[in-house]
DNA sequence: TTTACTGCAAATATTTTGCAATATC
DNA sequence: GATATTGCAAAATATTTGCAGTAAA
């Protein structure tokens, strides 16, 4: 039963990576750009992150995984059109930007320490529902970010070691 | 009666900036950080700004408005500062920082339309009780920030002309 | 065949850093 | 008087752009 659950979650991966490539695909048709290798194999590379990633760390997985290696320059292309066909979101927390995949990534809040830099993931249902029930009038909503800045846990009991992480 | 309610706020403007260098005093006391007359001058200035600004414009503002004038590397400096003694948040909407002053502002959200690149405040009661009622556990919240994405009145209708803005 | 896309290198923009001079404590 | 802070210039970092070659349509 455990070897069934783990094969549909495998399936599922698999799914969802098709799903996401078709609406890729649906997205460049509809635009009028062109289907390159270049850009499924990011979106590929894309899709096999969880969680935040910059253009360099993506620039090296591509190079150094032996996956198919693109430049810098067709990455920042390239993460705009993901960023306009909804499958990625930005953020910029510190310096340089961060992103990170959006299609069967459940939402969650951001919680941002200021003393060590460190970035907590967090899910909050009830919250959730509060912000996208929100009416912003005269304005046509697509989604959100909410970051919440403070102190974490390590922080609170003043280690004074914590340095601030530059990413 | 119109001039007393001018006066008034003029009063309470002054009330205002008075309370907030006396915050930045005691924060720099604390940390036994010195009190210099251009930590002094870009609060002033920081504090005569409503809205957002970032490093060039407030490096512009002092130069050219007679204003105590100060090198860029003394105004990150500062600002750093200011934004640990909770007297600023910092915002990075496109490539470039945005500040904004805390005290004395009421708490606003910010729409981002994703086409033009406009910024619209929105102040919503309702959700800020929601958002500030919101428990994180092992996380002691100081501040928070709420990024709506989506198109603004403009991009809605369809005016295809609205260029991204820069900033 | 046309021209959008890619990769490279150069350019731009923003922020940080090293260091000598200065001013606060 | 000791040293934190300032201003300047150089360095570091991130992103954009110009252009020639390549490949998708």
């Amino acid at each position: 039963m455990l070897v069934d659950d783990l094969h549909l979650l495998v399936v599922r991966d698999k799914d969802s990576d098709k799903v996401v490539e078709q609406i890729f695909t649906e997205y460049l048709n509809s635009k009028g750009h062109r289907k390159t290798p270049e850009r499924y194999a990011i979106l590929d590379t894309v899709y096999s992150i969880n969680g935040h990633f910059d253009i360099d760390s993506l620039y090296s997985i591509m190079k150094e995984e032996g996956k198919f290696s693109v430049s810098r320059a067709t990455l920042y292309n390239t993460i705009t059109l993901l960023i306009d066909a909804q499958l990625v979101i930005r953020h910029q927390f510190g310096n340089s930007s961060q992103y990170e995949k959006t299609y069967d990534r459940s939402i969650h809040h951001h919680l941002i320490c200021t003393k060590c830099g460190k970035i907590i993931e967090q899910k909050n249902k009830q919250l959730q529902k509060e912000i996208e029930a929100a009416e912003f009038s005269k304005f046509k909503v697509s989604h959100y970010s909410l970051y919440v800045y403070g102190l974490c846990e390590k922080c609170i009991k003043g280690n004074k070691h914590n340095k601030k992480q530059t990413q």
